[in-house]
DNA sequence: CGACAATCCTAACGATCGTTAGGTAGGAGC
DNA sequence: GCTCCTACCTAACGATCGTTAGGATTGTCG
């Protein structure tokens, strides 16, 4: 029964912008009505509850990010470790770019939804990071990265992406697909074997 | 004015660590009373404001990092770009596991300040992020580090240290040091000149 | 003993919160 | 012309918000 409406979703993108700018705790109903010249009130007639907001953002960024890496796992499957993992984060690197408010919500907020999403999110996000632990560990085992820790090569590389929809403005110095090339460089030679 | 005996600074924590679990706007007054065992209008003989429970977190967190990075600046004054840059990555993840709760804190509800302590926050963040930069156009000028852009360089390298508060658990499976000599050496890496 | 400061209390304020109920305007399809 | 659906409205609900006012208790120091 959820609405998918081209008005649903120009709500879920207001919405999406004020929870980036603000929070989502911030943000109350009203203040997203206002941003669309309605009454708070009427905003029920497209969205059942303020967390199905919210719950909308974040399960499609989610899914944005499944996606890709199963794209990118495909086109790379029976390669190297290290081709895998620059797939990966190439994947990656490419939807927060795509949509980098998207991505603040959905890093930034998912803990504000309750009980049962709450819990698939934190599911699906360390199901997510085992791609990439497990890609490092594999490239590690072949002595094809530096001896790191996997675990803690993958959490630094994945904040350190996610982060990206934090600093980056459209309109900046950069195009996007320059940062993103800089950036798969910086996360890749990060686990390089040979330094100093 | 700003009280700072004992008492104050056990609300000071308890308001840190909720404001890290729930977030500063969905974390009411009375909720940290309650986890001091007083009523929330009681808070008052000790805090002027709600938001100053955030600005003494927020300002004493920036401090920290400020006095750090002044100090690993201090000890290797007229050392090479790379060395100046690794102290300064050292110090920051000090600062990061000496307290990650407060680092997570001021890294995500800084924008919750209000006019002008936001914008002091801003500008000190913007002059703690510009030494990180300038240090690492230094290296890349004199060929230390491979020719990546200095600023997206700075940003990747402070994100993926400050996403560190977000993962860590000190009873997690490493010590709190080895992870900091991980973590230096995978933020190195990703400025190594030769790589592949 | 008495003054004082620190600490916490109850009660209440006006504002705002998410949400529900019930109604209205306008266009689409028969 | 009548019905139905979509999209919005006004009004209001109970809860909770940050905050203020004023009083009670307690321990310290003279």
């Amino acid at each position: 029964m959820i609405e998918t409406g081209a008005r649903r979703r120009e709500i879920d993108e207001v919405a999406s912008e004020l929870f980036r700018a603000n929070g989502y705790a911030a943000t109350s109903i009203r203040d997203i009505a206002r941003a669309l010249d309605m009454q708070g009130a009427s905003l029920y007639a497209h969205v059942a509850s303020k967390e199905d907001l919210l719950w909308a953002i974040v399960d499609r960024a989610a899914s944005s990010f499944e996606m890709a890496a199963d794209r990118a796992a495909d086109e790379t499957s029976g390669a190297d470790a290290v081709e895998r993992l620059a797939a990966l984060v190439e994947a990656h690197v490419e939807v927060v770019l795509a949509d980098p408010g998207r991505t603040s919500v959905f890093v930034t907020e998912w803990r504000h939804l309750s009980g049962g999403r709450r819990a698939a999110i934190a599911g699906r996000r360390d199901a997510y990071e085992a791609r990439f632990r497990e890609t490092i560990a594999d490239g590690i085992s072949i002595g094809a990265f530096g001896a790191t820790d996997a675990a803690i090569a993958a959490a630094f590389i994945l904040t350190a992406l996610n982060g990206i929809a934090t600093w980056y403005r459209p309109e900046g110095r950069l195009t996007s697909d320059r940062i993103a090339d800089h950036i798969v460089e910086l996360a890749l030679r990060s686990l390089s074997e040979d330094h100093r």
